[in-house]
DNA sequence: TAATAGCGGATATATTTTATCCGTTATTTA
DNA sequence: TAAATAACGGATAAAATATATCCGCTATTA
Protein backbone atom coordinates (compact mmCIF):
# COMPACT_ATOMS: atom_id res chain seq x y z
CA UNK A 1 0.00 0.00 0.00
CA UNK A 2 2.92 2.53 -0.95
CA UNK A 3 3.12 5.49 -3.98
CA UNK A 4 5.31 4.30 -6.26
CA UNK A 5 8.17 6.69 -5.97
CA UNK A 6 7.82 7.99 -9.00
CA UNK A 7 4.82 9.73 -8.22
CA UNK A 8 7.15 12.25 -5.75
CA UNK A 9 9.69 12.74 -8.82
CA UNK A 10 7.43 13.78 -11.46
CA UNK A 11 5.28 15.99 -9.41
CA UNK A 12 8.73 17.59 -7.85
CA UNK A 13 9.44 17.82 -11.93
CA UNK A 14 6.06 19.28 -12.82
CA UNK A 15 6.82 22.23 -9.84
CA UNK A 16 10.27 22.94 -11.44
CA UNK A 17 8.35 23.09 -15.04
CA UNK A 18 5.50 25.44 -13.40
CA UNK A 19 8.30 27.72 -12.64
CA UNK A 20 10.14 27.95 -16.18
CA UNK A 21 10.05 30.83 -18.24
CA UNK A 22 7.59 30.59 -21.10
CA UNK A 23 8.82 28.55 -24.47
CA UNK A 24 11.03 27.10 -22.51
CA UNK A 25 11.53 23.24 -22.32
CA UNK A 26 13.25 21.12 -19.89
CA UNK A 27 15.00 17.42 -21.02
CA UNK A 28 14.43 14.27 -18.48
CA UNK A 29 18.36 14.66 -18.38
CA UNK A 30 18.55 17.76 -16.80
CA UNK A 31 15.53 17.27 -14.99
CA UNK A 32 17.19 14.05 -13.60
CA UNK A 33 19.99 15.84 -12.94
CA UNK A 34 18.57 18.75 -10.66
CA UNK A 35 16.76 16.35 -8.94
CA UNK A 36 19.59 13.63 -8.58
CA UNK A 37 17.92 10.74 -9.60
CA UNK A 38 18.37 7.86 -12.48
CA UNK A 39 17.81 9.55 -15.77
CA UNK A 40 16.47 6.41 -17.77
CA UNK A 41 13.69 5.74 -15.42
CA UNK A 42 12.47 9.24 -15.04
CA UNK A 43 12.77 10.03 -18.83
CA UNK A 44 10.07 6.41 -18.19
CA UNK A 45 7.85 8.26 -15.86
CA UNK A 46 7.90 11.80 -18.02
CA UNK A 47 6.54 9.79 -21.15
CA UNK A 48 4.25 8.32 -19.03
CA UNK A 49 3.30 11.85 -17.86
CA UNK A 50 2.94 12.77 -21.63
CA UNK A 51 0.88 10.31 -22.46
CA UNK A 52 -1.81 11.86 -19.73
CA UNK A 53 -1.64 14.85 -21.29
CA UNK A 54 -0.18 16.74 -18.17
CA UNK A 55 3.21 17.82 -20.25
CA UNK A 56 3.70 18.56 -24.00
CA UNK A 57 7.14 17.47 -25.47
CA UNK A 58 9.21 18.87 -28.10
CA UNK A 59 12.31 16.61 -29.45
CA UNK A 60 15.38 17.94 -31.06
CA UNK A 61 18.19 20.17 -28.91
CA UNK A 62 16.72 22.79 -26.45
CA UNK A 63 13.88 20.68 -26.53
CA UNK A 64 12.44 18.78 -23.72
CA UNK A 65 9.23 18.86 -21.37
CA UNK A 66 6.76 21.54 -20.79
CA UNK A 67 3.52 22.10 -18.82
CA UNK A 68 0.81 21.01 -21.15
CA UNK A 69 -1.73 22.77 -19.49
CA UNK A 70 -2.18 25.94 -17.04
CA UNK A 71 -0.85 24.94 -13.30
CA UNK A 72 -4.42 25.40 -11.93
CA UNK A 73 -5.84 22.74 -14.16
CA UNK A 74 -3.77 20.07 -13.20
CA UNK A 75 -4.27 18.61 -10.02
CA UNK A 76 -2.17 15.99 -7.73
CA UNK A 77 -4.93 13.62 -8.52
CA UNK A 78 -3.82 13.98 -12.38
CA UNK A 79 -0.50 13.14 -11.80
CA UNK A 80 -0.76 10.21 -9.27
CA UNK A 81 -3.09 8.52 -11.47
CA UNK A 82 -0.67 9.09 -14.36
CA UNK A 83 1.87 7.15 -12.74
CA UNK A 84 -0.09 4.53 -9.92
CA UNK A 85 -3.33 4.26 -12.48
CA UNK A 86 -6.73 4.39 -11.54
CA UNK A 87 -7.33 1.24 -10.14
CA UNK A 88 -8.87 1.18 -6.66
CA UNK A 89 -6.80 0.24 -4.05
CA UNK A 90 -8.67 -2.28 -2.85
CA UNK A 91 -8.59 -5.48 -5.32
CA UNK A 92 -11.36 -8.01 -4.41
CA UNK A 93 -10.37 -12.02 -5.60
CA UNK A 94 -14.00 -12.71 -5.11
CA UNK A 95 -12.84 -15.30 -2.22
CA UNK A 96 -16.78 -15.65 -1.10
CA UNK A 97 -17.07 -17.91 -4.41
CA UNK A 98 -14.67 -19.99 -3.03
CA UNK A 99 -15.06 -23.27 -0.49
CA UNK A 100 -17.52 -25.37 0.64
CA UNK A 101 -20.31 -22.48 0.93
CA UNK A 102 -19.30 -20.94 -2.99
CA UNK A 103 -22.19 -20.64 -5.10
CA UNK A 104 -22.10 -19.36 -8.48
CA UNK A 105 -21.06 -16.23 -9.89
CA UNK A 106 -24.55 -15.10 -11.48
CA UNK A 107 -26.13 -15.25 -7.77
CA UNK A 108 -24.10 -12.10 -6.71
CA UNK A 109 -25.85 -9.23 -7.88
CA UNK A 110 -23.62 -6.61 -6.26
CA UNK A 111 -20.11 -5.96 -4.86
CA UNK A 112 -20.21 -7.06 -1.71
CA UNK A 113 -20.19 -4.66 1.39
CA UNK A 114 -16.25 -4.65 2.12
CA UNK A 115 -15.92 -3.72 -1.94
CA UNK A 116 -18.17 -0.61 -1.66
CA UNK A 117 -16.77 0.39 1.62
CA UNK A 118 -13.11 0.18 0.62
CA UNK A 119 -13.74 1.88 -2.96
CA UNK A 120 -15.94 4.73 -0.91
CA UNK A 121 -12.65 5.48 0.78
CA UNK A 122 -10.41 4.94 -2.20
CA UNK A 123 -12.85 7.73 -3.86
CA UNK A 124 -12.43 10.16 -1.39
CA UNK A 125 -8.66 9.36 -1.49
CA UNK A 126 -8.39 10.90 -4.90
CA UNK A 127 -11.58 13.03 -4.23
CA UNK A 128 -9.34 14.88 -1.88
CA UNK A 129 -6.11 14.83 -4.36
CA UNK A 130 -7.99 16.45 -7.01
CA UNK A 131 -8.47 19.47 -3.98
CA UNK A 132 -4.69 20.57 -4.68
CA UNK A 133 -3.27 21.68 -8.43
CA UNK A 134 0.01 22.15 -9.48
CA UNK A 135 -0.46 25.83 -8.85
CA UNK A 136 -1.39 25.41 -5.43
CA UNK A 137 1.71 23.34 -4.87
CA UNK A 138 3.78 26.05 -6.74
CA UNK A 139 2.72 28.70 -5.11
CA UNK A 140 3.99 26.77 -1.46
CA UNK A 141 7.18 25.74 -2.89
CA UNK A 142 7.46 29.73 -3.58
CA UNK A 143 6.98 30.69 -0.16
CA UNK A 144 8.36 27.80 1.59
CA UNK A 145 11.58 26.77 -0.28
CA UNK A 146 14.57 27.97 2.01
CA UNK A 147 16.42 31.43 0.14
CA UNK A 148 19.41 29.48 0.18
CA UNK A 149 18.18 26.69 -2.08
CA UNK A 150 16.22 29.18 -3.97
CA UNK A 151 18.97 31.23 -4.94
CA UNK A 152 21.12 27.67 -5.84
CA UNK A 153 18.37 26.22 -7.65
CA UNK A 154 18.16 29.99 -10.08
CA UNK A 155 21.47 30.04 -10.67
CA UNK A 156 21.76 26.18 -12.08
CA UNK A 157 19.06 27.34 -14.25
CA UNK A 158 20.55 30.15 -15.76
CA UNK A 159 23.55 28.27 -16.90
CA UNK A 160 21.00 26.18 -18.34
CA UNK A 161 19.44 28.73 -20.18
CA UNK A 162 22.31 30.61 -21.13
CA UNK B 1 -0.50 1.01 -4.43
CA UNK B 2 -2.64 -1.71 -3.71
CA UNK B 3 -3.56 -3.40 -0.08
CA UNK B 4 -2.45 -6.72 0.29
CA UNK B 5 -5.20 -9.90 -0.01
CA UNK B 6 -4.43 -10.57 3.89
CA UNK B 7 -7.08 -7.49 4.09
CA UNK B 8 -9.73 -9.19 2.09
CA UNK B 9 -9.51 -12.81 4.06
CA UNK B 10 -9.23 -11.25 7.76
CA UNK B 11 -12.17 -9.13 7.33
CA UNK B 12 -14.08 -11.91 5.57
CA UNK B 13 -12.65 -13.96 8.56
CA UNK B 14 -13.49 -11.55 10.94
CA UNK B 15 -17.28 -11.19 10.02
CA UNK B 16 -17.37 -15.21 9.93
CA UNK B 17 -16.39 -14.86 13.49
CA UNK B 18 -19.06 -12.19 14.37
CA UNK B 19 -21.68 -14.71 13.40
CA UNK B 20 -20.50 -17.46 15.62
CA UNK B 21 -22.28 -18.71 18.44
CA UNK B 22 -21.18 -17.07 21.39
CA UNK B 23 -17.79 -19.01 23.07
CA UNK B 24 -17.16 -20.75 19.99
CA UNK B 25 -13.76 -20.39 18.44
CA UNK B 26 -12.30 -21.39 14.84
CA UNK B 27 -9.06 -21.89 13.59
CA UNK B 28 -6.78 -21.05 11.16
CA UNK B 29 -7.60 -23.77 9.21
CA UNK B 30 -10.81 -24.37 9.82
CA UNK B 31 -11.13 -20.72 8.48
CA UNK B 32 -8.86 -21.34 5.42
CA UNK B 33 -10.98 -24.37 4.93
CA UNK B 34 -14.33 -22.38 4.76
CA UNK B 35 -12.38 -19.52 2.43
CA UNK B 36 -10.09 -21.84 0.22
CA UNK B 37 -6.89 -20.02 0.83
CA UNK B 38 -3.69 -21.31 1.93
CA UNK B 39 -3.64 -22.33 5.87
CA UNK B 40 -0.48 -21.39 6.75
CA UNK B 41 -0.84 -17.69 4.96
CA UNK B 42 -4.01 -17.20 6.40
CA UNK B 43 -2.79 -18.52 10.23
CA UNK B 44 0.16 -15.48 9.56
CA UNK B 45 -2.58 -13.04 9.13
CA UNK B 46 -4.70 -14.18 11.67
CA UNK B 47 -2.04 -13.63 14.30
CA UNK B 48 -1.13 -10.17 12.96
CA UNK B 49 -5.07 -9.61 13.90
CA UNK B 50 -4.74 -10.99 17.51
CA UNK B 51 -1.12 -8.70 17.84
CA UNK B 52 -3.53 -6.16 17.17
CA UNK B 53 -6.11 -7.27 20.10
CA UNK B 54 -9.18 -7.54 16.98
CA UNK B 55 -9.29 -11.43 17.84
CA UNK B 56 -8.50 -13.26 20.93
CA UNK B 57 -7.16 -16.86 20.78
CA UNK B 58 -7.23 -20.21 22.25
CA UNK B 59 -5.13 -22.97 21.96
CA UNK B 60 -6.01 -26.70 21.84
CA UNK B 61 -8.45 -28.83 20.44
CA UNK B 62 -11.68 -26.27 20.31
CA UNK B 63 -9.35 -23.44 20.54
CA UNK B 64 -8.87 -20.91 17.62
CA UNK B 65 -9.84 -17.36 17.26
CA UNK B 66 -12.89 -15.07 18.37
CA UNK B 67 -13.46 -12.18 18.37
CA UNK B 68 -11.98 -9.86 21.06
CA UNK B 69 -14.36 -7.44 20.96
CA UNK B 70 -17.96 -6.21 19.77
CA UNK B 71 -18.51 -6.27 16.28
CA UNK B 72 -19.52 -2.82 16.92
CA UNK B 73 -16.25 -1.74 18.33
CA UNK B 74 -14.24 -3.07 15.62
CA UNK B 75 -13.82 -0.67 12.45
CA UNK B 76 -12.33 -1.68 8.77
CA UNK B 77 -9.73 0.60 9.47
CA UNK B 78 -8.48 -1.61 12.53
CA UNK B 79 -8.58 -4.43 10.32
CA UNK B 80 -6.66 -2.68 7.65
CA UNK B 81 -4.38 -1.40 9.37
CA UNK B 82 -3.70 -4.60 11.60
CA UNK B 83 -3.02 -6.18 8.01
CA UNK B 84 -1.01 -3.00 6.03
CA UNK B 85 0.39 -1.31 9.10
CA UNK B 86 -0.37 2.96 9.18
CA UNK B 87 2.06 4.47 7.34
CA UNK B 88 0.91 7.12 5.07
CA UNK B 89 0.64 5.70 1.32
CA UNK B 90 3.40 8.49 0.31
CA UNK B 91 6.51 7.93 0.89
CA UNK B 92 9.19 11.07 0.75
CA UNK B 93 12.59 9.95 0.33
CA UNK B 94 13.74 14.35 0.20
CA UNK B 95 14.92 14.51 -3.31
CA UNK B 96 14.36 18.08 -2.19
CA UNK B 97 17.42 17.71 -0.25
CA UNK B 98 19.52 16.37 -2.91
CA UNK B 99 20.99 17.79 -6.53
CA UNK B 100 23.03 20.94 -7.02
CA UNK B 101 20.26 22.93 -5.48
CA UNK B 102 19.70 20.90 -2.02
CA UNK B 103 20.65 22.70 1.14
CA UNK B 104 21.56 21.44 4.44
CA UNK B 105 18.48 19.37 6.35
CA UNK B 106 17.92 21.84 9.44
CA UNK B 107 16.95 24.61 6.95
CA UNK B 108 13.74 22.39 6.14
CA UNK B 109 11.46 23.15 8.76
CA UNK B 110 7.97 21.25 7.89
CA UNK B 111 6.78 18.82 5.22
CA UNK B 112 6.59 20.16 1.75
CA UNK B 113 3.28 20.77 0.44
CA UNK B 114 3.10 17.89 -1.63
CA UNK B 115 4.01 15.83 1.34
CA UNK B 116 0.90 17.75 3.46
CA UNK B 117 -1.19 16.80 0.83
CA UNK B 118 -0.39 13.71 0.50
CA UNK B 119 -0.88 13.27 4.40
CA UNK B 120 -4.17 14.86 4.51
CA UNK B 121 -5.41 12.36 1.26
CA UNK B 122 -4.07 9.56 3.40
CA UNK B 123 -6.06 10.76 6.28
CA UNK B 124 -9.19 11.07 4.78
CA UNK B 125 -8.72 7.61 3.20
CA UNK B 126 -8.54 5.99 6.94
CA UNK B 127 -11.27 8.33 8.09
CA UNK B 128 -13.79 6.52 5.95
CA UNK B 129 -12.76 3.44 6.42
CA UNK B 130 -13.23 3.97 10.31
CA UNK B 131 -16.40 4.69 9.58
CA UNK B 132 -17.78 1.38 8.61
CA UNK B 133 -17.42 -1.63 11.59
CA UNK B 134 -17.34 -5.24 11.47
CA UNK B 135 -21.42 -4.92 12.76
CA UNK B 136 -22.21 -3.02 9.80
CA UNK B 137 -20.46 -5.55 6.98
CA UNK B 138 -21.92 -8.16 9.38
CA UNK B 139 -25.20 -6.64 8.65
CA UNK B 140 -24.56 -6.38 5.21
CA UNK B 141 -23.84 -9.99 5.11
CA UNK B 142 -26.72 -11.02 6.56
CA UNK B 143 -29.07 -9.27 4.15
CA UNK B 144 -26.73 -9.16 0.91
CA UNK B 145 -25.75 -13.18 0.94
CA UNK B 146 -27.44 -15.69 -1.33
CA UNK B 147 -30.13 -17.75 0.27
CA UNK B 148 -28.45 -21.02 -1.67
CA UNK B 149 -24.70 -19.88 -0.16
CA UNK B 150 -26.22 -19.12 3.38
CA UNK B 151 -27.25 -22.37 3.62
CA UNK B 152 -24.76 -24.05 2.96
CA UNK B 153 -22.47 -22.19 4.81
CA UNK B 154 -25.07 -23.26 7.82
CA UNK B 155 -24.92 -26.53 6.70
CA UNK B 156 -20.66 -26.61 6.65
CA UNK B 157 -20.60 -24.77 10.59
CA UNK B 158 -23.45 -27.53 11.59
CA UNK B 159 -21.20 -30.16 10.79
CA UNK B 160 -17.74 -28.17 12.44
CA UNK B 161 -19.60 -27.83 15.61
CA UNK B 162 -21.61 -30.92 16.20
C1' DT C 1 24.78 16.53 -41.19
C1' DA C 2 25.78 15.91 -36.39
C1' DA C 3 23.92 16.32 -31.99
C1' DT C 4 19.91 16.32 -29.17
C1' DA C 5 15.71 14.55 -27.28
C1' DG C 6 11.39 11.85 -26.77
C1' DC C 7 9.52 7.23 -27.49
C1' DG C 8 8.72 2.18 -27.12
C1' DG C 9 10.32 -2.35 -26.36
C1' DA C 10 13.32 -5.57 -24.20
C1' DT C 11 15.80 -6.83 -20.38
C1' DA C 12 18.12 -6.86 -15.86
C1' DT C 13 18.11 -6.10 -10.79
C1' DA C 14 16.08 -5.22 -6.30
C1' DT C 15 12.42 -5.30 -3.24
C1' DT C 16 8.07 -6.75 -1.60
C1' DT C 17 4.44 -9.88 -1.36
C1' DT C 18 2.90 -14.33 -1.05
C1' DA C 19 3.51 -18.91 0.72
C1' DT C 20 5.52 -22.80 3.22
C1' DC C 21 7.88 -25.11 6.90
C1' DC C 22 9.43 -26.16 11.55
C1' DG C 23 10.12 -26.22 16.50
C1' DT C 24 7.92 -24.44 20.62
C1' DT C 25 4.38 -23.79 24.10
C1' DA C 26 -0.29 -24.06 25.81
C1' DT C 27 -4.60 -26.49 26.14
C1' DT C 28 -7.99 -29.98 25.76
C1' DT C 29 -9.74 -34.53 25.57
C1' DA C 30 -9.47 -39.37 26.04
C1' DT D 1 -0.91 -38.80 31.78
C1' DA D 2 -0.52 -39.22 26.71
C1' DA D 3 -1.91 -37.74 22.30
C1' DA D 4 -3.89 -34.50 19.54
C1' DT D 5 -4.85 -29.77 18.56
C1' DA D 6 -3.81 -24.99 17.88
C1' DA D 7 -1.42 -20.48 18.26
C1' DC D 8 3.06 -18.43 17.85
C1' DG D 9 7.59 -16.93 16.07
C1' DG D 10 11.39 -17.43 13.12
C1' DA D 11 13.45 -18.98 8.93
C1' DT D 12 13.16 -19.66 4.26
C1' DA D 13 11.38 -20.16 -0.53
C1' DA D 14 8.79 -18.71 -4.56
C1' DA D 15 6.28 -15.38 -7.15
C1' DA D 16 5.14 -10.94 -8.37
C1' DT D 17 6.10 -6.10 -8.70
C1' DA D 18 8.88 -2.05 -8.63
C1' DT D 19 13.05 -0.08 -9.93
C1' DA D 20 16.61 0.67 -13.29
C1' DT D 21 19.20 0.27 -17.65
C1' DC D 22 19.85 -0.23 -22.51
C1' DC D 23 18.91 0.00 -27.41
C1' DG D 24 17.22 1.34 -31.85
C1' DC D 25 13.96 4.47 -33.77
C1' DT D 26 12.06 9.03 -35.29
C1' DA D 27 11.75 13.95 -35.05
C1' DT D 28 13.95 18.37 -34.50
C1' DT D 29 17.35 21.82 -34.20
C1' DA D 30 21.57 24.24 -35.04
S1 LIG E 1 -17.45 -10.50 -0.29
FE1 LIG E 1 -16.60 -8.61 -1.15
S2 LIG E 1 -14.43 -8.61 -0.68
FE2 LIG E 1 -15.22 -10.66 -0.31
S3 LIG E 1 -14.81 -11.76 -2.18
FE3 LIG E 1 -16.87 -10.90 -2.36
S4 LIG E 1 -16.64 -8.91 -3.35
FE4 LIG E 1 -14.61 -9.56 -2.63
S1 LIG F 1 9.57 18.59 -1.30
FE1 LIG F 1 8.11 17.28 -0.24
S2 LIG F 1 7.90 15.45 -1.50
FE2 LIG F 1 9.67 16.57 -2.19
S3 LIG F 1 11.38 15.63 -1.17
FE3 LIG F 1 10.69 17.33 0.11
S4 LIG F 1 9.19 16.57 1.54
FE4 LIG F 1 9.51 15.01 -0.07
Amino acid sequence: MRLSEGVEWTVHCCTMLAGLPPDKAMSAKKLAEFFDVPPDYLAKHMQQMSKAGIVQTKKGPNGGYSLAKPARDITLLDMVEAIDGRICSFKCTEIRQRGPSGVSPCQYKTPCGIARAMRKADQVWRDELRKTTLFDLQMIGLTETPPEQMNKAITWLKGLFK
